[in-house]
DNA sequence: CAGGATCCTATCCGATACTG
DNA sequence: CAGTATCGGATAGGATCCTG
């Protein structure tokens, strides 16, 4: 840090410097690597879920962290959210035409790691 | 937790009941979608390095959790370790046939977040 | 040069309780 | 049902110092 620009640094740039780490796309990466939000995109790449559902769907996450990851996600164009307002509430998510090009090398990764039978 | 297997529940089982969280790969993801693992993976990408060049690479870095992702990776067989025994010593990592496969996925996610300049 | 060891802090995250 | 608010323990991670 502290050491100015680390593009177009005129000519002799060192072969690996070649990217930012504070680049923008970091807090959205963050959000979708995150603990829980790999889990809600490719829960919900299965097809529109409720609240409840992907609760349930998702194994040990609590309601505090669904609701966090959700909003986070909401937040960054991935997901949409949709209230129906009525007794009792219904809210249903699912992925923006982002967030299924996200999930896409996601579900690949993942389909990697799970090959790898680890 | 505690409820059970959720797997081949015989019939009636939720169309979202598709993954268990706590599977085997979940070791693996969190190293490989960790803050620094994404970026180690990244930069090794376009060729082996040595560890002061991962750490001039990847701005922002601590010596710590350079040496500590590593050694994640390292374990994880997604990245080899060379050592060479000279004076100074030199150490030498790159990626493994897995690191690239996963690496693939990885560098796909990433450009996509790119590509939408968040 | 390539790290290990230590200390200390920020944040993550689960448990619990409460709301519309 | 679908959250929010608060608390506290666990963990990630940065800064610094030290070693082969």
């Amino acid at each position: 840090m502290t050491e100015g620009p680390q593009l177009a640094q005129s000519e002799s740039v060192k072969r690996y410097e070649v990217f930012h780490t504070d680049c923008p796309a970091r807090d959205v990466l963050n959000h979708v690597t995150s603990r829980w939000g790999v889990w809600v995109l490719i829960a919900l790449r299965g097809g529109d879920l409720r609240f409840y559902e992907l609760r349930e769907s998702i194994h040990g996450i609590s309601e505090k962290m669904l609701a966090q990851s959700l909003r986070a996600l909401v937040q960054d164009g991935l997901v949409w959210r949709e209230v129906e307002p009525t007794t009792p509430p219904q809210v249903t998510y699912g992925l923006t035409q982002f967030g299924r090009d996200i999930g896409e090398p996601l579900q690949e990764l993942f389909n990697q790691l799970d090959r790898a039978g680890r």
